[in-house]
DNA sequence: ATAGGGTTAG
């Protein structure tokens, strides 16, 4: 059976079947078969195609490879992999096309050691893969994390002369992407400088990498390069919705807004997901308003769950529990179904805002109501809403109570929880628990090491640093930073090497008498050596978010909002002195922690020192 | 037939 693609339209399937319609006696052909086939891929017609793949049965048609590829790929369309598994198997002489056909079967549902299973078959068959094996054995090797078998296929791509291919590269791209860790941005990289044409996806694969992988700056960069450089790749809305998250990461509120009306401008911002993106872009850089606004101008029915859970993350974030209860109710109103990620904020909103109830009481309902699967990180979000709000008790008996193993993250909130109502016995069975679930984590080391020496327990604070130093455990420095006219500068502890030093210690070496002027008592249990009171004392005026408000106060107009982000979280020393600043120098000081939003002014903090 | 995506507790 013969059509002429050129002249004449695709043909219908009733002709496709006149064969089929002969006397039982006729012989049909497996190109027949194939076209019959081909036609019946797709979820829709799938009954059809497997009354036919019985109807060959009874005919006994031996299938060819040709064949078999086609009933492969009609079965993968279906979801019915273990039909396409046996075809494959039972199929005496495979080529290339039945080896992609079941490559891009397994790799689609994520049968993913068998991709690479069947792609080794391939090879010993010496068979090389081509433009179509390659992206979805790729898929596969970044599915399972197999990091190794992924620069071996690599290698083979680049014996094979395909490493030059778009699609080929850019799944080497996401491949290292998303095994990511410290080598991505050299590995992808390598691959990216090496395409000789890059497209669209090459270029927004490699900068949502390195956006996911933590690389703030080198996102930036790259997509600095995309716009200003007279390449014909232009940024669209994936990309605008990629790179967000790099302002996110950094804190770049500058750069978010100017990335904002470049999206504006080419009309790259009516797409939901960039709303979404632009919602906790703002959110992360610490202008809730903007994220606000931005959240209220997406049209309802475009607000599907991430834009939901957005904003309810970003409520929390910034310990605002009791609207992101309230976001919470109007989304079900709409009739959006939460997730998993939906309670965590609901409940990291709660537990930032002391709404220990309420969220206790959403807690239960996740199964009951929302049917919505509790899991370890839920379990976390309640043992420190219950830990935060002093039931220490409490919260031991959820971990207790819990259906799996408690992780790292439960007992880390227990151990902030002890630390917090100065409960020496909690805190060190925690301490206890994590030296081992993470015994690189020096911040673990470092409270426990605080508790004691507070106590006057020097002995144990001593041992404590011989543990450290047994385990090599190197101690995670803080920093922060702040962006002043679009430029972040950063501060370590202590530090000393910036311009405007002298100006700085200037500054924060008046603030003590000022304070004190004002009712300021300086707790000096925060540092960490059993030093004299005064040395304390003047370890403490150093911290780097210190360092960084007063390089703000040096560097920007009276009434200018600060933002300053800390790597680790905020020192309960500092949240004092901050408070006494916002009201000393009449500045609002917004400080992003590792954890939450802290909102000074007028001499508080809208965190209500429940933190 | 092939490649890129926004939201996750402390």
């Amino acid at each position: 059976m013969k059509w002429d693609l050129q002249s004449s339209p695709k043909p219908t399937i009733t002709t496709l079947l006149q064969p089929f319609f002969k006397s039982p006696q006729t012989p049909i052909q497996p190109s027949s078969y194939a076209a019959v086939f081909q036609s019946f891929t797709g979820k829709t017609l799938f009954k059809q195609g497997q009354q036919l793949h019985a109807h060959s049965l009874l005919r006994g048609l031996r299938p060819t490879a040709f064949l078999a590829a086609k009933m492969v790929a009609m079965y993968a369309s279906s979801g019915d992999i273990p039909s396409a598994t046996r075809i494959f198997y039972s199929t005496p002489n495979p080529t290339p096309l039945l080896f992609n056909s079941i490559i891009r079967a397994f790799s689609l549902y994520k049968f993913s050691e068998e991709t690479l299973n069947v792609f080794a078959q391939m090879h010993s068959l010496s068979f090389r893969g081509d433009y179509f094996t390659y992206p979805f054995v790729l898929k596969s090797v970044a599915d399972l994390y197999f990091i190794h078998f992924g620069r071996c296929v690599h290698g083979l791509s680049v014996k094979d002369w395909l490493v030059f291919d778009v699609y080929i590269g850019t799944s080497l791209i996401d491949m290292y992407v998303k095994n990511g860790e410290w080598a991505m941005p050299v590995e992808s990289k390598e691959v990216f400088d090496e395409m000789p044409q890059k497209n669209i996806v090459s270029w927004t694969s490699m900068i949502s990498g390195y956006a996911q992988n933590g690389f703030a700056s080198d996102a930036l960069q790259l997509f600095d390069e995309m716009c200003t450089k007279d390449s014909e790749v232009k940024p669209n809305w994936v990309t605008i919705m990629s790179v967000l998250p790099a302002c996110g990461i950094s804190s770049a509120l500058h750069r978010g807004k100017k990335i904002h009306n470049y999206a504006r401008e080419r009309g790259l911002d009516s797409h939901p997901s960039v709303q979404t993106a632009l919602v906790g872009m703002y959110a992360k850089c610490g202008s809730l308003a903007d994220a606000k606004w931005c959240f209220e101008r997406m049209k309802p029915n475009l607000r599907n769950l991430v834009a939901w859970n957005t904003m309810i993350t970003a409520y929390a974030s910034h310990g605002l529990g009791m609207e992101a209860v309230q976001t919470f109710e109007s989304m079900i109103q709409f009739g959006v179904h939460p997730d998993g990620i939906t309670f965590t904020g609901l409940l990291s909103g709660c537990s930032h805002s002391g709404l220990v109830d309420i969220g206790l009481r959403y807690f239960d309902s996740m199964n009951s109501i929302y049917s919505v699967e509790k899991k370890h990180e839920h379990y976390a979000c309640v043992v420190d809403l219950l830990g935060r709000a002093g039931r220490l008790v409490e919260a031991y008996d959820i971990i207790s109570s819990m259906p799996m193993h408690a992780g790292a993250s439960v007992w880390g909130s227990l151990l902030a929880a002890g630390r917090c109502y100065r409960n020496l016995e909690i805190s060190e069975l925690a301490a206890r628990k994590l030296f081992i679930l993470e015994p690189e984590n020096s911040g673990n080391f470092v409270i426990l090491s605080n508790m004691y020496a507070e106590a006057g327990m020097w002995e144990e604070v001593n041992y404590l640093r011989d543990l450290l130093k047994l385990q090599r455990v190197k101690k995670n420095p803080g920093c922060s930073w702040i962006e002043i006219n679009g430029k972040a500068h950063l501060f370590l502890g202590g530090d000393a090497s910036h311009e405007q030093t002298k100006e700085i210690y200037l500054l924060l070496e008046e603030l003590p008498e000022k304070m004190k002027a004002v009712g300021y008592v300086p707790d000096t249990s925060f540092a960490l050596h059993d030093v004299s009171e005064e040395e304390k004392e003047y370890s403490l005026s150093t911290h780097s978010e210190k360092l960084a408000i007063a390089f703000g106060l040096l560097n920007t107009s009276p009434g200018t909002v600060l933002r300053v982000t800390k790597n680790l979280r905020i020192c309960g020393d500092c949240h004092t002195a901050i408070k006494f600043i916002s009201k000393i120098y009449e500045r609002e000081i917004v400080v992003r922690d590792v954890n939450r939003f802290h909102h000074f002014k007028d001499g508080s903090c809208s965190c209500g020192d429940y933190w």
